[in-house]
DNA sequence: TTTAAAAACTGATATTTATCATAGTCTTAC
DNA sequence: GTAAGACTATGATAAATATCAGTTTTTAAA
């Protein structure tokens, strides 16, 4: 079975790809072409016109926004499954935001008239996508409430728990996913020392771990109270 | 011409229910029930399960979460032609947001079934939620950004920038919606006080005037230029 | 119109967070 | 292996924001 055919994809699983008909995505799979994009690279910037989206088959990468004084505000770490530029694409619109690798990452580009001409054939597929996005605009929701009304300390416990969730542990018990301070710093919002000072807080306590720039997690319990706000 | 009926309503052409069929809006036309909603009383509760959205007619709400420590976060004014709720019947979830109306609003209520029937029978109607429903994310991921990378000072004299542009003024020159300074602490994330002590500042400075809680743009330039940081 | 309640305001102070400066520690490319 | 550059770390200080306590003003109800 040839697994580059989005056909025989698994990931297509995850996200709304699957409500596609075998010939529709007969039709995708001729048209991708398969990238890879080595950590620290960029997918696409702020601003920049896409002509199509980004089907994330492995690695993760880091959608963010520029502001004038130079800090870089972290919106939503993207993983496998996950389909970057659909809503660029949707509203027609220039991207709002920026998308580097964070690790090494396998995606799939699909040409945006393949995605546009599905919505307009295929009410399955349009319904899924919506419902995908209804998702991400009460996860939206949640992170502006949480900026607000959390603290810089609580941000980061549960940002923690976010990296350890949803991309797991090495076998050494580190997350998996080691992102650098300063882009802690920027999915927190926060100022990079901030991070640091309370990253080094959370050791001392015995809430976390680390060895060089990687981080475990050691007691979810506190660090979930933390979070929590106890 | 009958103006309670949808078909004749011209807050349709605001919203996604102008890609609906004659047959569609008349279905939804007659399954709707009006309703007044007085300044200060609620649409609906956050974890609330919606039996279906309100379009809104006339006036505005306020949709805002509330956390552990009493502090409401408000997300979102809700205005003319807005549809409440749609987001939480489409994800098929209770809705992560609360709704209480800002000032004496005029709404319809439709019921969901009216809503997920035509959205499995009309693409366009589909798409155009979509279209929406994107638009509004990127929205979020403005707010987002803004809560992260701008000062409370910044994000109040935003605040009345888009009161102004999306409420307009009255003829003695304030701002025709008026909100509390609760509210405005509120919608840019701080304490009551700190919001009073800042719209005191901007008065003292010349940006604005007040009289009692109602607030009067008096140096657009100045207020732009400190929102965008100079 | 009076009056009670709610909202707006102000000052003093505490806490949180940012900024600047500098030193140590990892990587990575040669 | 080592040197340069990037990252992490920590201290001192400044700035922003929250909290608490109280006063004045506004609003709305009797």
């Amino acid at each position: 079975m040839d697994h580059s055919r989005c056909e025989n994809c698994i990931i297509r699983q995850f996200n709304s790809l699957r409500a596609m008909s075998k010939e529709e995505l007969k039709k995708v799979s001729d048209s991708k072409t398969m990238r890879t994009v080595k950590k620290g690279q960029p997918l696409f910037e702020e601003g920049e016109k896409l002509n199509g989206v980004y089907c994330v088959r492995a690695g993760v990468s880091k959608m963010s926004k520029l502001s004038p004084n130079g800090k870089d505000q972290i919106v939503k770490l993207a993983t496998k499954g996950e389909v970057m530029g659909q809503r660029s694409v949707i509203a027609e619109e220039h991207s709002n935001l920026s998308a580097v690798a964070v690790s090494d990452m396998e995606v799939c580009f699909i040409p945006k008239e393949s995605i546009t001409s599905t919505l307009q054939k295929n009410p399955n597929f349009t319904l899924e996508v919506l419902r995908h996005m209804a998702n991400e605009l009460r996860e939206a929701d949640d992170v502006i409430v949480n900026m607000s009304q959390k603290t810089v300390k609580q941000r980061i416990a549960e940002a923690f728990l976010y990296l350890k969730n949803n991309f797991g542990e090495d076998t050494d018990g580190f997350l998996a996913l080691t992102l650098s301070r300063e882009d802690i710093a920027n999915v927190v919002g926060t100022a990079t020392e901030s991070a640091i000072r309370i990253i080094s807080e959370f050791k001392k306590k015995g809430f976390i771990h680390t060895s060089g720039k990687r981080v475990g997690i050691q007691d979810e319990r506190r660090l979930k109270d933390l979070a929590e706000g106890f």
